[in-house]
DNA sequence: ATGCCGCTTATTGTATACGTTGTCACGCGC
DNA sequence: GCGCGTGACAACGTATACAATAAGCGGCAT
């Protein structure tokens, strides 16, 4: 047992902690405050995001936050340019058509192996997400709204017991939390729960093929809402006239 | 030794500085040159990477030896393990089983895709690829074999125009490339030319569905060739022992 | 002789300092 | 008045130095 007891959660700011390191889980605790902040909308498409000042926020150096960026953009979260810094990832229409593409493809082919595979547990956790979703849409909480709407694809990728697929259909649902932002309309906001409930309801009854086709449809019906209209970005003006 | 081989013909950017080149630019090709060695087994599963070796071996210091390293892991090339540094990915026998099963999903679901938009330059980009896995294959270079098997299924998967799905067939083939290391038999080692060529000549007559079924086969065919057997590593004996 | 404990060493993790580069603003020339 | 060049500043990228930790090893005590 450790006697010193690592009260590490919170550090109001003084930085010179170098003992009790649980370094590594503190990255992990940014990384996901950054990410969720960008998934939750509360920081947009476009906006920079500066090492120094990040580095301040969080009480550790610049190094850290660098790993955590380049994490970040791997991910495709934000988008690193060279000499530029970091940048919350706008994402072009045609990237807004990959992703649902791909989402299309495996969350779909996911389907069966679910519905093969659903257990009562897993039953009550994705209603309890929807739950969630619903609650939180009612409340006008659109951040909550999102998130909760991504965790309940991507917990329902998890199920296929498919790991590598999961992880890449969570990357999917994020990327798109970020496709809402730019391309979504005020009015309509990502999943119907409607649609999730009856998902949820297809898989318990073992109905694999229905439910694939269904969340095609339910994706088919989230993209449609996109308004994923060419808006002419700062440079194809001056480009177009350099070229003719 | 030749450490400055810069191989800049590629990229036209005009800077001209004469020291240190385009740092970038050297981290990417470093990144390649570990991703390869990697890919191509002359790097084995397990293999420790020290970070300062790679440092003094590319004639740069740790720092951008660690962003290189942490790029890999993400890419599930490499294994991070917190205070113990990186070494090869040895996939596990569930990894393995997962990645196939992404890999079936995904590049099947390409194929029609890719039948309908194939077009002549594109078909016979394929086969120079295939041509080239062949060679290798008879010279009994089995690294270039793997590499170019890889890159074969790597292309098609790109030119189904969907860049994120190709991104992540990519990085399945990578390591599809770590699995055939660990689980790979002498005498098998991945595609068999011969499914490849078939492959093309029902893409080229855009017989999409043929194809997926095709690459189904083929693929459980590799996977097939696999000795997925829990070999007993390191620990297991021992615990086995305790336990019984 | 054997098992345990402390030391040493090697290796990673973190921070800071420095150099380079891109951007912005001001001033000059046309 | 407008456009362009130059200079200053700020931010990023890289390297190096330092600190912390885990493994290996030898000595010592029982």
């Amino acid at each position: 047992m450790s006697q010193h007891q690592d009260l590490a959660g919170q550090r109001a700011s003084g930085s010179r902690r170098g003992k009790g390191g649980d370094g590594a889980e503190r990255h992990e605790v940014i990384y996901r405050s950054i990410s969720d902040a960008i998934i939750e909308h509360r920081l947009k498409p476009g906006a920079r995001l500066r090492e120094d000042a990040l580095a301040e926020v969080f009480g550790i150096s610049r190094t850290g936050i660098r790993k955590i960026l380049q994490r970040l953009a791997l991910e495709q979260l934000v988008t690193l340019t060279p000499r530029r810094g970091a940048s919350v990832t706008r994402p072009t229409a045609d990237e807004a058509r990959e992703v649902f593409e791909a989402r299309q493809m495996v969350e779909c082919g996911l389907m069966p192996e679910v519905a093969q595979r659903l257990d009562e547990q897993s039953v009550n956790a994705l209603r309890e997400l929807s739950a969630q979703e619903q609650k939180a849409l009612q409340e006008g909480d659109h951040s909550a709204a999102i998130r909760h709407s991504a965790d309940f694809h991507t917990h329902i990728a998890c199920l296929a017991g498919n790991a590598t697929l999961a992880e890449f259909v969570e990357r999917l649902c994020f990327r798109s939390s970020l496709i809402l932002a730019v391309y979504g309309r005020p009015g309509h906001l990502g999943c119907e729960t409607h649609d999730h409930e009856a998902l949820i309801s297809l898989l318990r009854e073992g109905r694999g093929q229905e439910a694939a086709t269904l969340m095609g449809h339910h994706l088919r019906a989230v993209e449609a809402t996109l308004a994923i209209v060419e808006e002419d970005q700062e440079a194809p003006d001056l480009h177009q006239i350099f070229l003719n």
